[in-house]
DNA sequence: TCCAGACTTTAGATTGATCTAAATGATGAC
DNA sequence: GTCATCATTTAGATCAATCTAAAGTCTGGA
């Protein structure tokens, strides 16, 4: 059915004009004259050219792509970080080849290896837990521009984009102390990771800087919002010493967070008031809404994105860049909210 | 920094084989001898050398790779689709380019063509409401391999994937009927999308079933949570005729609408029952927790993928996939809830 | 009239793989 | 010893673009 592919050298015949000229068309060079240009245009129109990424790409050694690989998208915060990246990688004519790892390292090594091959001309990378230098290494080492975001990986030199983790689980944990609480548990999140580091950081500093008498226990678990119901409700069960306010490590684990709460027959922002961290959609239509620090997930993926084009442009470039965020203040730290922002 | 590109070539001077050997070994074709191949791969791996997809695309005309154009991955609905296909696509060593065009024509008309230019092997396309058969016609014509997901385009003959939208809605009307329902609202979705009207359908048909005198209203919108609450709002406040269940286009909107019905004073599952469609993973999170149609979207993914490839090995084949769903009860529907399916 | 300089256009080499069709070598049958 | 058969290997053309370096054209100034 459908006959020889049309190439650029099809066009050429047709427009009667050269391959290198029609080369410099589609790559909008100001170079052509005007009428030429045209003429050209409307070959391709009436042949029916589409042009070939492959075959420009194995010339020009450049692919105008970009590889993306998340941990996962079923984690909203991550399906907003790739908005982000998408929209701004688009601005500037950049492919996204957009993957994710499901927290394998296995996975991610093999993702790696798909954007070398692709010959991507950079990657950004939320790194799974435990990922170890070399996996950025084997990027460097091809020449391809590296930048991570979310998380840091240990031991390795490699520009991260981020949100400020400890300002906000500072900002968090002194609302949490404004309002009374005394004995503070962080729950879920995974214990090596830099945010869980940082966030944690960032509580025991707003204690500090509170001089009030503050009890803080940390208890980490995989971020999902089953893991926090289940910490959430051993940790109620314990009796003895029950906490009066929580930071949840994110929002996605604050829900299973306040559900333990309630099942177990306390009052979410009075029995046990509650913080979480990420400000996702749903946040709000929680019941009670979430307070929460509000971290602009796809102004990360656009700075991230911003960061990576700087890096292509000059490889020598390497700069952190720490998003700030705010406290999105609502019902479950036991303010009164009403719901203003919401609907 | 980087050295001259290593190629096959390169790895074959060093392996003192010719360079169709060592493309023989990196495409693990059996026809090479067992130490020759280790031969090959000792110098592949002491050398570097990096496997260039673009090359080898360009001489063999296929890419290894399809493209996936979704409305958007902040639905988690779609975000499992996601999944499904990817998983489905690595295990036949294909790769995902995986985009969004947020319900604009002009986007999903753009990705389309990065579509063609990056000649990927088929296309995988949840299409925008008012697609014009247009844009998968031009896929064809270049000899694309197309099917579309969860939505159906209008006058186009192009295989179909989406979960059974008539039989979904049909099952749910009933279950409201039998709860005593007899004024039943059909809220939210967009007018005139197939699944809108599959599921408008459902209901119709449920009612006729029950031989019940039900009267049924639809009121379409956009599919979000916010406009799930705004049209309940509106619906509630008009006072006169308030419907006595509403089956919400899908459980996204289901949110908007509980909250508006709680926000009316009125309580969800006695005044007002309410049933969902997708079932993603926060319904039962819901307060109350939202009983819904069950429509498994990462099988609908792989399935798809399953399609596409049968579609990649013959053009020809050509059969719509409609995926079974089933109820889930919860509370929302009057039903009481024991929780077991949660946390 | 000639020439410098700006503007356009181009021939032909090049990128790094796969493909085709044929060559090579080894094995066993006769 | 010869030949057919099978398993391996390979030379060289090919895919469709870009790049390099140079060649035409056209001004207007001397």
């Amino acid at each position: 059915m459908h006959t020889k592919r049309v190439t650029l050298a099809d066009v050429a015949v047709d427009a009667g004009v050269s391959k290198a000229t029609v080369s410099l068309v589609v790559r909008e060079s100001p170079l052509v004259a005007d009428d030429t240009r045209a003429r050209v245009l409307q070959s391709i129109k009436s042949i029916g050219y589409v042009y070939n990424r492959a075959a420009a790409g194995l010339r020009s050694q450049r692919t105008q792509s970009i590889g993306l690989i998340v941990s996962s998208i079923a984690n909203p915060f991550f399906a907003e970080v790739v908005l982000g990246v998408e929209t701004r990688m688009s601005e500037s004519g950049h492919t996204v080849l957009f993957t994710q790892h499901s927290e394998s390292l296995g996975s991610q090594r093999k993702l790696i290896e798909v954007m070398l091959e692709t010959r991507v001309d950079g990657v950004l990378l939320v790194p799974a837990h435990g990922t170890p230098s070399e996996h950025v290494d084997r990027l460097r080492a091809a020449g391809t521009p590296v930048a991570v975001l979310t998380r840091r990986i240990a031991a390795a030199r490699v520009p991260y984009i981020g949100s400020d983790n400890r300002a906000g689980a500072r900002v968090a944990g002194a609302h949490l102390i404004e309002h009374g609480a005394r004995r503070i548990a962080f729950v879920g999140g995974v214990a090596q990771s830099s945010p869980y580091v940082e966030r944690e950081e960032g509580l025991l500093a707003a204690v500090a800087m509170s001089g009030a008498e503050v009890e803080v226990r940390s208890l980490p678990s995989t971020p999902t919002r089953e893991a926090g119901y289940d910490t959430t409700r051993r940790l109620l069960e314990r009796g003895e010493q029950v906490p009066d306010a929580i930071l949840a490590y994110n929002d996605n684990l604050a829900a299973g967070v306040m559900a333990a709460i309630m099942d177990h027959g306390l009052t979410v922002g009075i029995d046990v008031k509650v913080v979480g961290f990420d400000d996702i959609a749903s946040a709000r239509y929680l019941m009670p809404s979430l307070t929460t620090i509000s971290t602009r997930p796809s102004l990360i993926g656009s700075l991230a994105a911003e960061t990576l084009l700087k890096l292509m442009a000059d490889p020598e470039a390497d700069e952190d860049l720490v998003v700030p965020n705010s406290l999105s203040v609502r019902a479950s730290c036991g303010c009164s909210y009403d719901g203003s922002d919401a609907r």
